[in-house]
DNA sequence: ACTTTTTTCTCGACAGTCGAGAAAATAAAT
DNA sequence: ATTTATTTTCTCGACTGTCGAGAAAAAAGT
């Protein structure tokens, strides 16, 4: 069903698009606002006028007056427009970071996490005293967080900003809006972490100007495996999804999965999975709740030597990453994938298997191998994602609030 | 990249909310098309106005003046508007059909094909002849005809309008635009043919007022298997895919499919898949180019007097059609299933298998197998499919047409 | 003939975009 | 020091669109 439009959506419409704008580009005077956006320099002075007095947007002193003529206006976010805190919870540590309306970093500390502890109740609690001290810390007023995006490995509700399943708590949900929800008057979102990275890399092919670009995928390898896919839709709009892949079904093969499934691809392609095969565990045996990088190492290391099990492991953990990536092309349509995370760094063991998984349908037969690249800093494209989603997130918000007053 | 929007795009928006709405509810007075659209009465006479005098609506005669009070005016789409033609290709025939702008049939006709014969050049030919023949029949111009239609199993390119690889042709690819381009000044469209199935379904929905779905898919069960997959984005608008469901690895097995890879979906539960099973044919046999349905019914019916072999043909058809469900829902959501095509007629044989298919994946375990629905008709949803795009399409074209100049 | 009722049509107010040209502000030239 | 050239921002009037309110139209009831 479609709605109905407005002169007022209209100005709604394109007061996004001078942020947008504003968002790609850095601080911009009215002249380039108007060629980027495709906007009259007269609507571009409206617009601009309406949320210099909004005080969202602020002048900007220029450094020197490169060229003759009148000097340039150059208008930037005002940085104190509002505040966001991004969380990422991992299964070892969770980072919280605080930026300010023009995207910089004010603050950020790590909490450890025992990941023997599954109960979200201390959880809670840490999580709670961690944003509290963080607004402290920088003489924010709390009022002043328009956005609380929080990130975690796992199956998210993006409507309702619940956890529905997770590495870390497993089926235990753990619902961060109710937690935040007197005190905080921030609006509370909660993203797969690898859905975060796709978008991040969504961005920075727009950025880099990569054209007739329809999607990106972002694979994570590490403990557990996750995919997020981002498309631009047919309005030019990126939508971003984090489909269940790692527990996705790979192949009957009864590898049981922490999940408690069986033949999840995680089963066979998440750390756990390759160290049960590398070992000649029983499948069927419950996996390692956390397994160090430095044991993966040591697979890693015995498979370059030559060991037969372990390179059949990092084999056939790269044979399901291949087949499912198979079935997601299959599925979706043939896009290029970025594949990031602490299980890049043994991609040379699983290259062949994912290359031979992914030769398996008529798709890859038809339009090609999708490119694949290794993107190994996660950390950094998921709070770049955080930031990305959080900040477009506030500008829509900012933008609607003028509307409805 | 958001686009920039302006006042003449407003109106062109609530000009097709109009139709729109036309189209769902048949003919409507003033009064109703401001309460459906939500649209300010004043609003709704200047749009009617305009669309009158591009000789896109008429005024109809009521039957009878039900209440007391000024009568209603009545407006429709003016029938003779523009015209579609709806052509349908299958193994063994095309069926071609004509309507005119209100979605009334006017004329269909069907002719039988050759499924030995798989050049294109004869058919090319015949389906040229074949059109002009539509248009003479029934005394219509050629460029009044704004769509053509067509439809196929198989894998399609909606950009080009070219059919990428189909069970008919196999890899040879036709150009359907290039075929028309010179004498017909329609804008040709290509479908896969279970995505109208599933359009077609989720315009039922729509009309049913089903709340709260998000998305719909429809699953075809024949000689091949077909998926198509409509869903709402956030703004309310149907976007429909296709994706090479058929031929996503359903587990390598060996099992020879006529795409010429292994382990396809299709190998084992398409016909020939299950045909070759239950008369214990090696799984690596080069697949029959066509099974006729008296041939399937033999099958189904020795399975369901017990026939071990049999009931195994089926039952493994099911388990992968299962399987692949679990993997799509895993992929996008869990979404009610409608399952069409000749092969609903076996799905008692088939069922518990599928169940068993979709029960092997998280996301089923977390939120439940998707609801399905069996829907023999095929033909008609396929039909009712074309009409609903290439009417939108229509709507479409005229508004932006009038909006040009 | 008059009233009631229902619906369509019209008018003025308001919101937004756009193009053109005025105004502003600076560097270079005289 | 003044003038000129140049570049950018700002402002004005025209145009397109939506909306609410009330006028006008057209029938049935009294």
């Amino acid at each position: 069903m479609l709605t109905k439009s407005s002169t007022e959506l209209v100005r709604q419409q394109n007061s996004a698009l001078v942020l947008a704008s504003l968002r790609r580009h850095g601080p911009l005077a009215h002249t380039d606002i108007s060629q980027h956006t495709g906007l009259a320099s007269a609507t571009v002075s409206a617009i601009t006028a309406d949320l210099e007095r909004a005080e969202v947007l602020e002048r900007r002193e220029q450094q020197a007056a490169a060229s003759r003529g009148r000097p340039r206006v150059i208008f930037g976010q005002r940085r104190e427009a509002g505040y966001l805190i991004a969380v990422r919870i991992s299964s070892d540590m969770v980072q919280y970071s605080l930026a300010d309306y023009g995207g910089t970093l004010l603050d950020r500390f790590e909490e450890p996490r025992n990941h023997a502890d599954v109960s979200t109740g201390p959880f809670a609690a840490s999580f709670v005293a961690a944003l509290e001290r963080l607004v402290e810390r920088s003489q924010i007023r709390r009022d002043d967080v328009l956005v609380v995006s929080i990130s975690s490995k796992g199956l998210v509700d993006p409507a309702s900003a619940r956890l529905v399943w997770s590495p870390v708590f497993g089926a235990q949900q753990v619902d961060f809006a109710a937690l935040l929800q007197p005190a905080w008057r921030a609006k509370i979102l909660l993203s797969n972490e690898t859905l975060l990275v796709a978008h991040a890399m969504a961005s920075r092919m727009e950025k880099a100007r990569v054209n007739d670009l329809h999607a990106v995928a972002a694979l994570s390898l590490g403990h557990s495996i996750g995919l997020g896919i981002a498309r631009f839709d047919h309005m030019g709009e990126l939508s971003v999804t984090a489909p269940n892949f790692g527990h996705m079904l790979n192949s009957a093969d009864g590898k049981l999965c922490r999940c408690g499934a069986q033949g999840c691809i995680e089963a066979s392609a998440g750390f756990y999975g390759i160290l049960r095969t590398a070992f000649e565990v029983p499948p069927d045996t419950i996996p390692a709740k956390f397994v160090p990088l430095a044991e993966m190492d040591k697979i890693a290391l015995r498979a370059r030597q030559g060991h037969r099990m372990s390179e059949y492991a990092f084999r056939q953990a790269g044979l399901a990453l291949g087949q499912g990536l198979s079935r997601m092309v299959s599925l979706y349509e043939t896009m290029p994938i970025a594949i990031t995370g602490p299980g890049t760094r043994f991609f040379d063991l699983m290259q062949r298997g994912v290359e031979e998984g992914l030769a398996q349908s008529q798709q890859v037969r038809l339009f090609g191998a999708p490119p694949i690249s290794i993107v190994p800093e996660e950390a950094t494209l998921a709070l770049e994602g955080h930031l990305a989603r959080a900040l477009a997130e506030m500008d829509h918000d900012i933008i609607a609030a003028k509307a409805a007053e």
